[in-house]
RNA sequence: GGGGAUGUAGCUCAAUUGGUUUAGAGUGCCGGCCUGUCACGCCGGAGGUUGCGGGUUCAAGUCCCGUCAUCCUCGCCA
């Protein structure tokens, strides 16, 4: 039986095509306007919001409050040429209401729900059930959804098989910090909950799975940021007997179905695909956002021959020159150069050269280089490509140094001067990341992780300068996600964790499980995973991730809603096996007493 | 762990150089009036630990120190 209250169409459904139809809306309260004799009320559901007419016969004692809970039932009318609402899709008509029912009243929200809110984040998140109310919101949520929907069917209709792996699984070393989940049945062990569900991804293609995907919740314990959440999801496959082509094929083909049917975008295929040494040497960034050129530009040979000692010294230390060329930039005041140089300081760059360049018979420019130029204006606007009215910025340091920091700021300045075009979409792989890096201690750290294939099965010459098959997939200068074709053998595998100094009982102790794996048959088999937060995010138009996730955590990872950490009763952690060393609400005389062994 | 920004009414903000009252405005809310509004209008009203704790001063929303929270960010994030 349906119960007399519930709703026969949607707060966004009526048309002029219903009028004169009995009908019953639920929805809230949206605004209420009082004419004495005739009262409006907005009623609002996900779908959209309807005006309904109310007398005083009808409401009686009732008073209405924002975001009260509402059944009405009535009859559409048709409005009058001058009633009309165009701005709303129901606005040809409204609901005269025959009965009002209130099915739960509600306090005054903190905020109102409005479309366009500036309201603090803060009591936003407080408050995430009327923030999530607003459409805005309920549009992201919705379009979250198509979009995982789509890539979901996109694999599926791929041959992809969905697989789920554990949550509570083992923490294994390197990589991100791990969320700690204690063992009630074994004292003094822990779970982890999964940075990815990279082991468990590999086995299934051992399993023989073949194909498989995941919409999986992964977890790393680090500081966040405006992309970056404590819990996020990825979108995993992997897939056997494949090459970095298969992969690439793979994802192009469910993107390019996603973005036609969701996002409302024909995207230009294939993705073009870069090396990461190239991408490197043109953007100084290993996620370059492809929408504008700005390329830096290698000043080294020049710098290692000029009267510049910075320069000369830099160059003869092994380290590098790189400029970048402001297009119009000469208009720039010495305040605008300085917050430039603050930018490039960010990232480790002692200074930020400058240079407005003019020709030699001009006088060969202005700014701090200009002496240093000495007839060689004419040859240095030929490598930089630059006129008068330009402004060419330049680091000198070690090539990392230089590197970064002009390409965050070319990242910057396209921002700043509007340089990306809006509504294009620069997919792009990176390939060949390097195997390993150096640690800090000296030693090698694989890049991606250590059971990513070297790109020569046989590692000859410096680890250094070894390459690897790990690529990842950029989005307008955005990190998308990554992957890498595996190491199937346990020869390669095992030089590897040599390599990396991971010992034979340490390989047994933390990945034996998966070796043993790979000894029992593992086909060649390669994968990629897809941050969904950021990709949602970024087809939205949104540079947060936090406006497509329903319930997120703070920059100091709490959850304002729920008040997650919090502190658990001590019961609780007896049964777990766990003693805080954290100051307790006590006071911290609590520690040094516990320490001492008094109560 | 470091840097920067912010914190005043439910919400968004203002309050000059430390000194004009009872810390204001808009909006929301409450009450009254109004039969065609849809950002309704008009009249009236309630609403404040200036994040918190110290300090300087005759006097602190304003200056100093500490602390907390939120945002951005460096480090971190295989």
């Amino acid at each position: 039986m349906t119960a007399s209250w519930q709703r026969t169409h949607t707060a966004g459904a009526l048309r002029a095509a219903h009028v004169g139809q009995r009908v019953t809306l639920n929805g809230w309260v949206h605004a209420r306007r009082d004419h004495g004799g005739i009262y409006f009320v907005d009623l609002r559901d996900r779908y959209g919001i309807t005006q309904v007419v109310l007398s005083e016969e009808v409401t009686g004692e009732l008073r209405l409050g924002p975001e009260d809970v509402l059944s009405v039932s009535g009859q559409v009318v048709a409005r009058n040429e001058a009633n009309r609402n165009a701005e709303r899709a129901t606005g040809d008509i409204e609901l005269v209401a025959e009965s009002v029912e209130l099915l739960s009243s509600s306090k005054v929200p903190p905020f109102e729900i409005i479309d366009e809110l500036d309201t603090a984040i803060e009591t936003r998140l407080r408050h995430r059930y009327l923030d999530l109310r607003r459409m805005p919101m309920l549009a992201n949520l919705e379009h979250r959804s198509r979009l995982i929907t789509g890539l979901r069917n996109a694999f599926v209709g791929q041959g992809f098989t969905e697989v789920e792996t554990p949550i509570l699984t083992r923490s294994t070393p390197e990589g991100a910090r791990d969320y700690l989940v204690p063992s009630r049945v074994h004292p003094g062990e822990f779970y982890a909950l999964p940075q990815s569900p990279q082991l468990f991804k590999q086995i299934l293609m051992v399993s023989g799975v073949d194909k498989y995907f995941q919409v999986a919740r992964c977890f790393r314990d680090e500081d966040l940021r405006a992309d970056r959440q404590p819990e996020f999801t990825q979108l995993d496959m992997e897939m056997s007997f494949v090459e970095e082509e298969d992969v690439f094929a793979a994802w192009e083909k469910a993107l390019g179905e996603v973005f036609k049917d969701v996002v409302g975008v024909e995207l230009p295929l294939p993705f073009p695909r870069l090396s990461y040494a190239e991408a490197m040497e043109r953007y100084g960034s290993d996620k370059p956002d492809t929408r504008f050129a700005m390329e830096l530009i290698s000043m080294d040979e020049w710098a290692a021959g000029c009267d510049f000692k910075v320069f000369q010294s830099v160059v003869a230390g092994g380290g590098r020159v790189l400029g970048l060329l402001i297009k119009g930039g000469a208009e720039l005041s010495r305040k605008q150069v300085t917050a430039l140089e603050d930018v490039v300081k960010t990232y480790g760059a002692k200074g930020l050269a400058w240079w407005k360049p003019a020709s030699d018979a001009q006088g060969g420019g202005a700014g701090p280089l200009a002496r240093f130029v000495n007839g060689q204006a004419d040859h240095l606007m030929e490598i930089l490509d630059a006129e008068e009215g330009d402004l060419a910025v330049f680091v000198a340091d070690s090539q990392s140094v230089a590197r970064r920091a002009l390409g965050e700021l070319r990242v910057h300045l396209g921002r700043e001067r509007g340089l990306a075009k809006s509504g294009s979409w620069n997919f792009l792989w990176v390939t060949r990341f390097p195997m390993f890096e150096e640690s800090a201690e000296g030693g090698w750290t694989a890049l991606h992780h250590p059971f990513t294939a070297p790109e020569d099965w046989d590692m000859p010459g410096d680890p250094g300068s070894l390459a690897s098959r790990a690529y990842d997939l950029v989005l307008n200068g955005w990190e998308l996600g990554s992957g890498s074709i595996r190491i199937h053998r346990q020869d390669v595998q095992a030089r590897v964790f040599e390599l990396l100094g991971i010992g034979p009982q340490d390989q047994q102790a933390k990945f034996g499980f998966l070796l043993e794996a790979l000894e029992h048959g593992a086909p060649p088999h390669g994968g990629f995973a897809v941050g969904l937060d950021r990709l949602v995010a970024m087809t939205l138009g949104l540079d947060n991730i936090r406006d497509v996730v329903a319930f997120p955590k703070t920059a100091s990872a709490t959850d304002l809603m729920c008040q997650a950490p919090s502190p658990v009763p001590e019961k609780l952690l007896r049964e777990v096996h766990v003693a805080s060393l954290a100051p307790s609400a006590d006071g911290p005389a609590a520690e040094s007493a516990a320490a001492d062994g008094t109560p």
